[in-house]
DNA sequence: GCGAGTCTGTCGCCGTGGCGACAATTGATC
DNA sequence: GATCAATTGTCGCCACGGCGACAGACTCGC
């Protein structure tokens, strides 16, 4: 396995030559960028993890709307809700960018699991980080306006991309503003109007597909309650 | 244990005598109605099975709007995020009628599930069910207007408690229109007219704190996209 | 250095739904 | 049956934000 996948939360902890067994289990595989990695109601094949590029996991509404749940990437592991419950996918996944993965199929994982089922707790903590995250997810949605759910986004992208640059800390990645607004399952003209609203401010710079946080603090604190 | 609390999906598979074990540790206690259970941020106690009676789990918004984030009855546990992370709760706890609970301690579930190792691919599936639900409830909340919701949620307290009556099914609890509206994390007023147009469609009656299914079908269509 | 495609800023319209207000109705209690 | 609290129906105001439209700005590849 990768540097990055081993060192992430999910195996970071597991002794090494334990997950080195699992290692061997797992295949390589490459998508283009846009290639779609899985469907929403498919059966579950096993647990990803992105070795470069990008994944987006999406959700489509009735009406063709399109929001982004999740992004992954370089480091990151996804997949577990089917790998432990077998039934059929929730989201779909994309690639954004090419993107080559490890797979580690559904029986080799459980195989591996049931050799080691002292391994059970870390896996049931990983579940729950996961169930947090979605109940604080939801609540956002219901209780933040606008403005406070993009500040915190906003950090959240800074903190996984943040690069010093001059006065403040740019976020490094392409990232145009309609994706931030699905990414808030917001519309596009929304999310701008607030950027322009935060640039007013002082708090960030934003220019063509890029976006610099010059005072972390000041999100940070609209990101609580509001202006 | 009480019959329905062994019954309950979160104990029904297993096998007698390793839920005697458990049972055997479970503590008693009551509270009244509108008493607190534990407030958000608490330190985790346990496992906690409703007897009889209703609780509530809320959660508070910055600006002290409250919505109603999960009801918990007769047979049913809560409680297992905390139980399994040993993290602050999310949610605040609250006896909506006089409650009976049983409480399994922390320790000693973990005691007796480390000695029934076999058991924990059990709990996993129930991690993940949550949180599937916690997904589809934010997806709803993203994508689906309120009469949706709204149907879909009068749906769900049909199928817990219908009962027959007359021309349709009634829906066996006390119920004002402010309950069902923090429920959705909707406006009351906002209820009571969707609740209005879909009595005028023939769908439901409503009567003082009280609604009874006409007809549970065309609910289902109203839960799925919209008129 | 010139398109073509992408991205941004902005305006305006309008639907959804939050919320205060208040009258009318029902149920519970004594 | 009188009284009070709980519940409902409705109106009206307005903020938020979705969305179409379109002009202008920027990039990147050729």
């Amino acid at each position: 396995m990768s540097r990055t996948l081993i060192q992430n939360e999910w195996f970071a902890d597991l002794p090494d030559e334990v997950v080195a067994q699992l290692a061997a289990q797992a295949r390589r595989r490459e998508l283009a960028a846009g290639q779609m990695l899985y469907a929403r109601g498919d059966q579950p094949e096993g647990l990803y993890g992105v070795v470069s590029g990008r994944i987006e996991l999406r959700a489509v509404s009735p009406g063709g709307r399109e929001i982004i749940v999740a992004v992954h990437e370089a480091g990151n592991w996804f997949g577990e809700v089917t790998l432990f419950d077998g039934k059929q996918r929730v989201h779909d996944a994309i690639a954004d960018t090419d993107v080559e993965l490890l797979v580690i199929p559904h029986d080799e994982f459980h195989r591996w699991l049931q050799a080691h089922p002292d391994l059970y707790p870390h896996f049931i903590r990983m579940l729950c980080r996961k169930l947090r995250i979605a109940l604080a997810y939801a609540e956002d949605l219901i209780f933040l306006p606008l403005s406070a759910r993009l500040a915190k986004r906003l950090l959240a992208l800074l903190q996984a991309h943040g690069q010093p640059d001059g006065d403040g800390q740019r976020i490094d990645r392409h990232l145009p503003q309609d994706v931030l607004a699905r990414m808030l399952s917001a519309g596009r003209q929304a999310v701008s109007k607030e950027l322009k609203a935060f640039e007013a401010q002082g708090w960030i710079r934003v220019a063509y597909g890029r976006i610099t946080v010059l005072d972390a603090e000041a999100l940070a604190v609209a990101a609580r309650v509001e202006e």
